[in-house]
DNA sequence: TTTATTGTTGAGTT
DNA sequence: AAACTCAACAATAA
């Protein structure tokens, strides 16, 4: 399931292998993939060139030399591959991107909810409502911890989806919730105005710092996550909690639960995770 | 056959 | 009004 160090990881792919090309024909043989007009968007963006590709949480933005922006959200399970133009699109390929020099941009998702939309650059707020709403990037330099502490403490809902609620932190999924969570010992369904400050702050510092290395790891392949180049990511190896039930927990031996919170399957350590 | 799974949205509720 | 909750979406595996 993407988060946002494997959108991090397609956008780094997309950026070395598709930047500068130049799109000579598209195909849709999903056509419930493009958020609007599907006739409008093959002819908008043909003969376009990628110029650049950006992400902003869990959405990629593909910049194009028309000043329109491509916004994918790969949702579940979408991928992106690079390919020979004659090569034969795969079961759930949705969208074929042919390019000038002779190879293709195949957008695959075998649970189809992935959507593109094409917007005027500049107006991917507007355009995308998802989008205009999302809260800061989960680095340093964006999530204050005066921010942090501030929608902690005004709002009274479980800290978990409160973690998972884009609008207050952009990026962050069911996976990295469960890890921060085990890390900072915080159990999740805590009340966001039941935690210290001194919680907030260490829940904040894993944050940006599990973020940090899941995007140095190119991410977490736990289904079907693969980047531009075919290749899973190296951090399920890593992980702590997700996916750990009943194995002992790596701080002190107890073994991990799993119950639901919010209609989300979520996994912490019964003893270290105590609910505030 | 039923259930669990995942992120976002939009409808409905407090 | 704003904050919040929850079903729906699609496909698959167990």
């Amino acid at each position: 399931m993407p988060e946002l160090p494997e959108v991090e990881t397609v956008r780094a792919g997309l950026s070395a292998l598709v930047q500068g090309a130049t799109i000579q024909g598209v195909t849709v043989p999903y056509p419930k993939v493009i958020t609007g007009d599907v006739e409008q968007f093959k002819a908008q963006v043909l003969g376009c060139t990628f110029e650049r590709f950006d992400r902003r949480g869990k959405y990629l933005l593909f910049r194009l030399s028309n000043h329109h922006t491509i916004v994918s959200h790969l949702r579940m399970e979408g991928q992106y591959s690079v390919e020979p133009i004659e090569a034969t699109p795969h079961k759930h390929t949705e969208i074929i991107f042919k390019l000038t020099d002779d190879r293709a941009l195949m957008y695959n998702d075998t649970r189809r909810f992935g959507r593109l939309q094409l917007v005027e650059t500049g107006q991917e707020g507007q355009a995308v409502d998802g989008l205009g709403k999302l809260g800061p990037e989960p680095t340093a330099a964006y999530l204050k911890l005066d921010y942090m502490v501030k929608i902690f403490q005004k709002s009274h809902r479980m800290v978990k989806p409160f973690l998972l609620d884009q609008s207050k932190i952009a990026g962050l999924g069911n996976i990295y919730t469960d890890e921060v969570l085990w890390q900072s010992k915080i159990h999740p369904e805590s009340l966001t105005d039941h935690l210290s400050q001194e919680q907030i702050a260490e829940l904040r510092t894993n944050i940006i710092a599990e973020i940090k290395r899941a995007i140095a790891e190119h991410g977490t392949t736990v289904h079907s996550f693969s980047n531009v180049f075919g290749k899973v990511g190296e951090f399920q190896n890593k992980l702590e909690a997700y996916g750990r039930v009943g194995e002992p927990c790596h701080r002190c031996g107890t073994p991990m639960i799993k119950f639901k919170v919010a209609q989300r399957g979520t996994t912490i350590c019964p003893v270290c995770q105590i609910k505030q």
